[in-house]
DNA sequence: ACCGCACCCTGAGCGC
DNA sequence: TGCGCTCAGGGTGCGG
């Protein structure tokens, strides 16, 4: 799932494709909810355009286009966003994988959760927009347009001040995860994250907001911080769909301490990590680690 | 103001 | 073999 490392990644591996170029072809599916501007509208406004910049705000991708109109991108949970030369076998079904020999699985050719297909001049491939699972969101911005989904971002994550969320917490009974998966609150993060984040500080993601203490929260904030830098050294986490735009896995798999890993032993303790729904989310942690 | 929850979507995995 | 169920979760919006 596309946390703020992954969508950094992204932005870092598809600029260089994307920023300078001008789009000459837009190739879209059919009307759905992955179209927040609808395919024949966003056909229209982007053929023609450069694009002059690419910048991630929480998780989302910004592309600044010629004459000061903005394209967003949400990769959701399944989006992937990549080079036309890309190869994965995360880019295949499972159904359509089998069909493959391996030497065959070369090559990705856009299929019916391809939504997006960007031609650009110049003589590089294509940009590829495939999203399984259509949470991911597309949407053209007009020049100076305000949308509400960037309005009601908080502090990126990278930035966010330990004393910042203290404040936050004060008061609240929801769980902390909770409030580290608000994106009003710390842009970015995602349940991965979250997780390893609280596992770091050594607090319960369970616990109420509330009840964490301002040593904690800058703790919380400071594991996070790590673990997010640290995640985008090694190119995000590949657990399930995610991919780079080359088609490379990430690295940050190896690394996680609890997300995923019911059942096997803490790294510090031993003791068998936990799995619980916190926040309507899959939630991983360490019982006798974290308080 | 805050919180829990339903919903959007599709594929993998599992039990029968 | 194949059907039906459950689960995965980012974000939005609604009801209490």
């Amino acid at each position: 799932m596309p946390e703020l490392p992954e969508v950094e990644t992204t932005r870092r591996r598809i600029a260089p494709l994307l920023v300078g170029r001008r789009i000459e072809k837009v190739e879209t599916t059919r009307p759905s909810y992955f179209f927040l501007t609808p395919p024949a509208e966003l056909r229209r406004r982007l053929e023609g355009r450069r694009v002059e910049s690419l910048d991630r705000v929480g998780k989302y991708l910004v592309a600044g286009l010629e004459g000061g109109s903005r394209l967003l991108l949400h990769l959701g949970m399944t989006g992937q966003l990549f080079s036309s030369t890309a190869t994965s076998v995360r880019l295949l079904s499972a159904t359509v994988r089998a069909s493959l020999a391996p030497e065959e699985q070369r090559g990705f050719e856009p299929d019916a959760h391809t939504h997006l297909q960007l031609s650009l001049d110049g003589d590089g491939p294509r940009v590829f927009f495939r999203d399984v699972r259509k949470f991911g969101k597309v949407q053209w911005l007009a020049p100076g347009e305000r949308n509400a989904r960037l309005d009601r971002l908080g502090t990126d994550a990278l930035v966010l001040a330990g004393a910042d969320l203290f404040a936050v917490c004060h008061g609240r009974k929801a769980a902390i995860k909770g409030v580290l998966l608000d994106q009003s609150v710390a842009a970015g993060v995602g349940n991965i994250y979250a997780d390893e984040a609280l596992f770091v500080a050594g607090v319960r993601p369970g616990r109420a907001a509330g009840r964490v203490t301002r040593r904690e929260c800058e703790a919380i904030v400071e594991g996070l911080q790590r673990v997010l830098l640290r995640s985008i050294e090694t190119g995000g986490s590949s657990i399930s769909d995610y991919v780079a735009p080359d088609g490379s896995d990430g690295g940050y798999q190896d690394e996680r301490k609890v997300y995923g890993r019911t059942g096997e032993p803490c790294l510090v303790c031993g003791d068998p990590i936990k799995r619980r729904i916190v926040a309507q989310r899959s939630t991983h942690f360490c019982a006798r680690c974290q308080r």
